[in-house]
RNA sequence: GGGAGCUUAGCUCAGCUGGUUCAGAGCGUCUGCCUUACAAGCAGAGGGUCGGGGGUUCGAAUCCCUCAGCUCCCACCA
């Protein structure tokens, strides 16, 4: 067939992506089979594949291909995620490079635009998927914003409403003052950062006494309502109970407070309370009924409440309050200082603590079920080390802020009246409906109705991701939903536990009372090879489309699976590809070798044969076990690494090698039909990881009816264990590498054939002779009994081999390396013998474990014995 | 401040229930080969006190304690 000695991936990717998706091999229906399912974590709209895509998909499609050939009925759901703020984003910044702000748009017109650019540039990512194999079902592609989504999203919103989960109130919530939204906590990380902590003094009001008092951000004295000191603190126990202050610069009179919440320890013990904007003042604060002030407009900038520094940035203000402060009296001294500030994971900007009206999902009836199911395994975490920073979050979880002051993204249901109160429904007809009957008044229009403003957090949408794609939540009794829920594995990274894995256990048990996957695989972080995280501003993040291009999406493919055991980070390099196109180039090269082989019909199949393709069958089964083994234990990389192993050593370097006939003769009829056999297996067994070379092959190596494919035929399974089979063999192999070693270190030519010389007894594998005679180029293999000092001599198991070197033996070194090896073996068998001797052993070690020191006490003693006629030879 | 994890060859990592000649693999290195499938290849070799110390055990890379170094997660200390 193929002439090319280089296997180029290019077209032929190509070639048979197409062909998949034409012939729907990914395609999947409820039928009567076992379903296996996976629902792909679905990447942002706006998204550019990157390398943590490439793992995670490539561990997901490994999976749904392998359970495909077993006899599963697979289905691989793609989707995307409408991402609100990080699309909001996008578009707004679309929109300023035409010179449009968003300020200037209604709703209405902003959304055309977003959803204009959804279409046009959304979904890139899951074009690129396919350049990888993903094998997807791609017709159930689904959009977390689609209408069927959507719907089932302000259901769930109702129903969770209806029975009071959701509730909407003022609290204290991280405000992000770029995207001008609130966030959850989760969206928000902590980074360490380096601040001064400014001293400020308070006049106590009516005398000359200042209370001097610590703080991080000057600028929030605007809203400080109170001062709190611990009421154990003695520096502070001569004020009267009802002691008021002055608020520098501001000028107001505030109450000093006593709590024991104030640490002593920290700053001078005082403590300025300003319920607006901070969380733990905001406790203070509703504790003692103390008043609010918030001082910030929506983007940061100072509000005109206290009319000082009216629409600046609340970063400006602080360095310019400090001269004032400073110019006024008021600044005691300054300190360096480190302290922790929260940051938008979205925007970057400093978040803002702020009290606002917000929407929350009260979590604490939600969890229990979804914790005990990850506890006791009916959801099995792998590894098993997230089941603790789990429980831990689950155990501590607080209220979930589903509102953002956003566009883009499923508008909260909940309709306000004219006079006051609302309304929760699915749709305006039905709110309009509930408002009439709620004001009883029937003449009240839609028009009268002003529904609210914020979107749901888009996790609000992905939560449900398992049940809604198959339409679960708006009828729960179809086929789908029943037969592909709940599904088998989930591949994700465990930087979204508490985002999406946490919260979809939760939607899984209130919607459908069971567990939306029974397994989770968690991945590591991509990282270079240095060890530092891929990121766009290091530039150090390869893009998979050029890898691809490079070394074939196989290659790169194998790359990922070989580097990452699961939730370890994976070290990426480059090589790994590399290494990956070398494995696509053995397949095709050890393909077109056995193409190239004519077959005599009339020819016996040779002994030398007949043993090959007998030892090479248990060598296939034994790591057919093992590799099943493998997967069920989710060591998928240790899979691949496996099969790697198996056709490159075994199949390609041992097997190809004993049967490979002599050039230009033909083989026999027997070993070609076990050597394409052979070739089709391992194609079925490497398919899951590298699907396109496999294909080729695979195709190529019967006639195929047309529709046929590699992606549904069945997953090899083992033949019988006969591991004497496999043990004899060992002990040829190793006769071989010990004549070829000899080779080496006399720097004989390959080409110069040799006679080995055994002294037979039960361990010489005398059934190998022909394949040690092919594989070590001998001439012969002669029993004897003679030590001969002019050969080369070695040790297998038991057995003596020697190999005569006619004069070019070096008598001395040969002395040293018996010698050596006598001495290596006397130490052995001492140090076993220690064993045995050692009645506590003996009495407590298992009886197999027992029997097995005699067996390498018997085995060490004749080995002694050996090398000691061998010494004895060269005297 | 609380919790989890990691440390095995130059590099990246396996080592599953403590027990087989258990100290492994791949890559890299070194030596020799353009041998008629593949130099993107073949044959062979070298390389580690299993982070340090202590303990349990007949037996420890594996279990326990402790110290050191690194990583991650959680947490409102102004």
């Amino acid at each position: 067939m193929q002439i090319a000695d280089k296997y180029s991936p290019r077209e032929i990717e190509a070639k048979w992506y197409d062909y998949w998706i034409e012939r729907r091999l990914f395609h999947s229906e409820p039928d009567a089979r076992q379903p296996y399912t996976i629902v792909i974590p679905p990447p942002n709209v706006t998204g550019m594949l990157h390398m943590g895509h490439m793992l995670n998909n490539t561990l997901q499609d490994v999976l749904v291909r392998r359970a495909r050939m077993s006899g599963r009925n697979a289905c691989w759901v793609p989707g995307m995620d409408h991402a609100s703020i990080a699309t909001e984003a996008k578009v707004v910044a679309m929109l300023r490079e035409r010179g449009i702000e968003k300020s200037q748009l209604s709703r209405e017109e902003f959304l055309r635009y977003a959803w204009e650019w959804k279409e046009q540039y959304g979904g890139v990512i899951l074009r690129q998927l396919r350049k990888l194999g993903a094998s997807c079902d791609w017709d159930r592609t689904c959009f977390t914003m689609d209408e069927a989504r959507t719907e089932s999203v302000l259901r769930v919103f109702c129903d969770l409403y209806d029975k009071g989960k959701i509730y909407r109130g003022v609290r204290m919530v991280n405000w992000d003052p770029a995207a001008q939204t609130a966030l959850s906590d989760e969206e928000v990380i902590f980074k360490e950062s380096h601040g001064k902590l400014y001293y400020l003094r308070y006049r106590l009001e009516g005398t000359d006494r200042n209370i001097i008092v610590a703080t991080t951000r000057p600028e929030t004295i605007l809203g400080d309502t109170a001062l709190c000191v611990n009421p154990e603190d003695p520096r502070y126990a001569d004020l009267p109970a009802d002691a008021r202050v002055i608020v520098p610069l501001v000028g107001r009179s505030i109450p000093v407070i006593r709590d024991t919440y104030v640490d002593i320890e920290f700053g001078t013990g005082a403590l300025k309370v300003t319920p607006a904007h901070d969380v733990n003042d905001y406790m203070l604060g509703e504790k003692y009924g103390l008043e609010t002030i918030d001082i910030f407009n929506d983007d940061g900038t100072i509000n005109d409440k206290v009319g000082l520094y009216v629409g600046e940035d609340r970063f400006d203000v602080r360095h310019r309050i400090e001269g004032d402060l400073a110019a006024a009296g008021l600044l005691e001294k300054t300190e360096e200082y480190t302290n922790n500030v929260g940051y938008s994971e979205r925007t970057g900007v400093a978040i803002e603590p702020k009290l606002s009206m917000q929407w929350f999902l009260s979590m604490g009836e939600l969890a229990e079920p979804a914790t005990k199911a990850v506890m006791e395994d009916a959801i099995r975490f792998v590894p098993e080390k997230y089941k603790n920073t789990y429980r831990h979050w689950m155990e501590n979880i607080k209220d979930w802020c589903i509102s953002r002051q956003l566009w883009w993204g499923q508008r909260i249901p909940a309709w306000y009246l004219p006079k006051g109160g609302f309304v929760v429904a699915p749709t305006a007809e039905e709110a309009l409906e509930k408002a009439r009957a709620k004001a009883g008044d029937a003449s009240l229009e839609l028009a009268d109705l002003r529904q609210d403003d914020d979107v749901l957090d888009t996790w609000f949408s992905s939560w449900l991701w398992p049940i809604s794609v198959f339409d679960g939540i708006r009828r729960p009794d179809n086929d789908e939903v029943k037969y592909y829920y709940p599904t088998d594995d989930l591949v994700t990274g465990p930087d979204i536990i508490f985002f999406w894995v946490a919260r979809m256990i939760m939607a899984g048990y209130e919607y459908r009372g069971s567990e939306p996957f029974r397994n989770v695989y968690f991945t590591g972080i991509v990282r270079d090879k240095i060890g530092r995280k891929m990121s766009k501003q290091l530039g150090n993040s390869p893009d998979p489309l050029d890898l691809i291009d490079k070394y074939g999406a196989d290659g790169v493919r194998m790359a990922m699976l070989i580097s990452s055991s699961a939730g370890n980070d994976v070290m990426f390099d480059e090589a790994l590809c590399e290494q990956g196109r070398n494995f696509g180039n053995k397949i095709w090269n050890a393909y077109r070798l056995v193409g190239g082989w004519s077959v005599d019909a009339a020819a016996a199949q040779s002994e030398n044969d007949r043993l090959a393709v007998e030892w090479f069958s248990q060598a296939l089964g034994r790591s057919l076990r093992e590799i099943a083994d493998d997967f069920r234990s989710y060591r998928i990389s240790e899979a691949f690494k496996e099969a790697y192993r198996l056709f490159w050593d075994d199949f390609s370097g041992l097997y190809l090698e004993m049967v490979k006939p002599a050039y230009g003769c033909p083989t026999d009829a027997a070993t070609m039909e076990a050597t394409r056999g052979f070739f089709d297996t391992l194609m079925r067994l490497v398919h899951p990881f590298m699907p396109f070379v496999t294909e080729e092959i695979w195709q190529d190596l019967a006639p195929r009816a047309e529709g046929d494919s590699i992606c549904t035929a069945q997953m090899p399974s083992p033949c019988e264990e006969r591991p004497e089979v496999l043990a004899r063999f060992e002990l040829a192999k190793e006769v071989i590498s010990s004549v070829r070693s000899i080779r080496n270190q006399k720097q004989l030519p390959q080409k110069e054939a040799l006679t080995l010389r055994v002294v037979v007894d039960e361990n010489y594998p005398a059934e190998y002779a022909p394949v040690m005679m092919k594989m070590a180029n001998l001439t012969a293999i002669e029993p004897t009994t003679e030590k001969d000092p002019a050969a080369a001599a070695f040790l297998v198991k038991t057995t003596q081999y020697f190999v005569p070197m006619a004069g070019r033996i070096d008598v001395e070194a040969e002395r040293k390396k018996l010698s050596d090896d006598l001495k290596y073996y006397e130490g052995f068998l001492a140090s076993v013998m220690k064993k045995l001797s050692n009645e506590r052993f003996v009495a407590s070690a298992p009886e197999k474990v027992v029997a097995n020191e005699r067996a390498k006490q018997t085995d060490a003693e004749a080995k002694i014995a050996a090398l000691k006629e061998q010494l004895a030879a060269l005297e």
